[in-house]
DNA sequence: ACCTTATGACAACACCGTTGACCTGTGAAG
DNA sequence: CTTCACAGGTCAACGGTGTTGTCATAAGGT
């Protein structure tokens, strides 16, 4: 049974299921993200996508060896639409800032598939041409091999984990996130000076901050500390 | 059946398991966590944890409402932990410098449970002790109230973001997580430079990079951002 | 028209979290 | 010292999960 997965080039025969869909990677992978925004990210399980889909789950395993290969090509496809989104302009920062948003923004618009996949490394398509595309305008900015190599490291990986930290807000039951909100608002903004000085001065601002991501912030101090890295390089560092 | 948590204070009776073993909410977080250190994140089921501990599953449901309480009830003790290790100096960059490691270290270190609470707000005791000390630290630095909470805002959720995104790799069952190291070293590294020149000239660095995490680097970026900051405020800005 | 075989279906396995019903020893009250 | 309510343990069951070995059949190259 080890090897039931045939690459999605090779396939011919487009036989239908019993309810006469005609299954694809790409139908299984649009279906998943369909699943998971409708009804939370719990709701995507092997059985459950067969049923949307019209087909027996292991029906699926003809087409990904196990649900981690899935959740790889969610992810992947996730990539690939925020890529085909961007504008690069040929300026590296401003291109940089854009596809970070986007990427931010990508995540918070798919929160639950977000959480599940942002964390992976695919290797897949679009991944790989994310990886060469982001190379190439850091270098083509004149950034050393080993510069670049550092600069996306960052840069990738700061998205990844705001986009994660952010969706993973908006994924939660509505009332859990209601709770959330309220916590700031009743629990630290009520506790005593007397108890806790610092959450008591501060209660205002903490009210206030706290709602709102800290990513285009950090995403910023990285660009500022590349662009600073840069000029250094320039003048013959 | 859905009152049956009996608050740990207000617990008198200390009836032993059929295997002699006596019960508690720490004995059964501190059991969950050896779980965890021990077999990998994906050993912490309520099943597993029962027979670890000598009991019937169904007894944990004595003590915590579901799995999801039970894991709150772990990140608040490792949140106590990490503070408990913490030994602040008055030199508030290095201070801050020292903790954030440390809250990056304590996910890696119990991944799954950071991973399951990085994005929640308990407002539970250790919590709120630690978002004390930090406003503490940041205010007798001399952060007027505003900025400090920007500070504050911007460090925790960097040290939380990252800490999920590097816990997550380590929470994925074991082939998974040796198939993810593999990508770089033979997806990447094989790309030819035809297709791919950019990954294909950078490709040593890429493998050498992308093993680590640039939690370290980005929380120095952080750090150096806001002494910059803070010396503008101090000359009179 | 045949034959191979890709691909779908089925049934089963071992696990999971959770709950309702039951049983028993503890510890406080009289 | 005995009594007895009930906290806290156990048991069995429910409906869910991923995964696989086996079988059936129709697609498509020859």
């Amino acid at each position: 049974m080890s090897e039931r997965v045939v690459p999605a080039a090779a396939r011919r025969r487009r036989r239908p299921t019993k309810e006469g869909v005609v299954l694809s990677e790409e139908l299984i992978v649009e279906t998943a993200l369909r699943l998971i925004e409708e009804h939370g990210a719990e709701a995507l399980s092997v059985r459950r996508l067969g049923r949307a889909l019209g087909a027996d789950p292991s029906s699926l395993y003809r087409y990904f060896r196990h649900t981690d290969d899935l959740m790889l090509a969610i992810a992947d496809e996730l990539i690939g639409r925020t890529l085909r989104a961007w504008r690069p302009t040929g300026h590296w920062r401003a291109d940089l800032r854009d596809l970070g948003l986007r990427m931010h923004a990508g995540a918070l618009a798919h929160p639950r598939a977000a959480v599940l996949s942002a964390h992976r490394v695919t290797g897949r398509t679009y991944e790989i041409q994310a990886v060469e595309t982001i190379l190439g305008v850091l270098r083509g900015a004149g950034f050393p091999d080993a510069e670049a190599v550092r600069v996306y490291h960052a840069f990738v990986d700061q998205a990844l984990a705001y986009g994660a930290l952010d969706s993973a807000n908006t994924a939660l039951p509505r009332p859990a996130r209601d709770a959330e909100a309220d916590v700031w608002r009743t629990t630290y903004a009520g506790l005593s000076a007397a108890t806790h000085p610092h959450i008591a001065a501060t209660a205002r601002h903490l009210v206030a901050s706290m709602r709102g991501s800290s990513y285009p912030a950090a995403l910023d101090l990285l660009l500022t500390a590349a662009a600073t890295r840069l000029a250094e390089i320039r003048a013959g560092d």
